[in-house]
DNA sequence: GTAATTGCAAATCATTTGCTTCGTA
DNA sequence: TACGAAGCAAATGATTTGCAATTAC
């Protein structure tokens, strides 16, 4: 892990900390798991990761991710699966991702969300307060599109 | 239902029909129920409507979802829920949504997807093709705000 | 020491599947 | 009549929950 994402993980267990909740060793794997990946990941796919797997009972992640949700740590995604996905969430912006609907693979896009400047004029129309929001893109990817013409 | 709904309801069931479907109850149930909707349900709610409960196996309400999805004619939405929300598919556009995360309720929201444009980009872009997207949009809904400060 | 956290097992919920019977084309 | 569709029951997969045993602070 990079010294970046090494400083970025004891940022994001600090405020776990300032939150009330309590250093783990399973906080700190998660956590490092999720900086690491470059996509959203399913509580099954980190429970099952070599950080985890035997260190960890299954039923403690899907706490853990919850209670890290609840807290403004992690967002969670539908991603049209029927597992959800889970992020760090970043303060400043947010990521929309497009994902290949043969393979499953998901890419975070390289853009400006185009929907974030819509929000202020969403919440004043709807009356909704505390506006968020997620995009997805879905598709053939090239590399499925190659192998099956 | 009115006159213009039994008019789509018939086109639809044509289409079906077309695609090889047959023509039963449960699928016109099924049609009408989303077609009188002004949210997308689940497959739960559906299998408990008056229309359904009682006259169809649950396992065929999902059943027939799929088929109707593979065939064109409903759109699957996550909604960042754990059951899957099926809409009735319209050609020419999509519908965006806005959902409470305290109640649950869905409201459609009434503007031009301003995401749309960008998907001939995005494809350009990643490489992906037959581009699809989701956007919805989460908050509080003003009765809840009322309800809670 | 105390409250938060974990492990383990059992319970739920949404969905899928196997297989036989039924009904539409 | 034949093949798509439905019914029923059992299997899956994801997630949640109860409760006693741990552990961080």
């Amino acid at each position: 892990m990079s010294e970046d994402c090494k400083q970025t993980l004891s940022e994001l267990v600090d405020r776990c900390r300032t939150g009330g909740m309590r250093r783990t060793q399973a906080l700190e794997s998660v956590l490092r798991l999720l900086l690491e990946s470059d996509h959203p990941l399913t509580a099954g796919v980190i429970a099952e990761s070599p950080g985890l797997k035997g260190h960890c009972d299954p039923a403690t992640v899907y706490r853990l991710l919850l209670r890290l949700e609840e807290h403004g740590i992690l967002r969670r995604l539908g991603l049209r699966d029927r597992a959800a996905h889970y992020t760090i969430r970043h303060s400043h912006t947010h990521d929309d991702y497009i994902v290949c609907t043969r393979c499953g693979s998901i890419e975070e896009l390289e853009m400006d969300c185009p929907v974030e400047a819509l929000e202020a004029e969403i919440a004043k129309k709807s009356g909704f307060t505390q506006l968020d929001h997620e995009l997805e893109f879905f598709g053939v990817c090239p590399s499925c599109a190659g192998a099956e013409g």
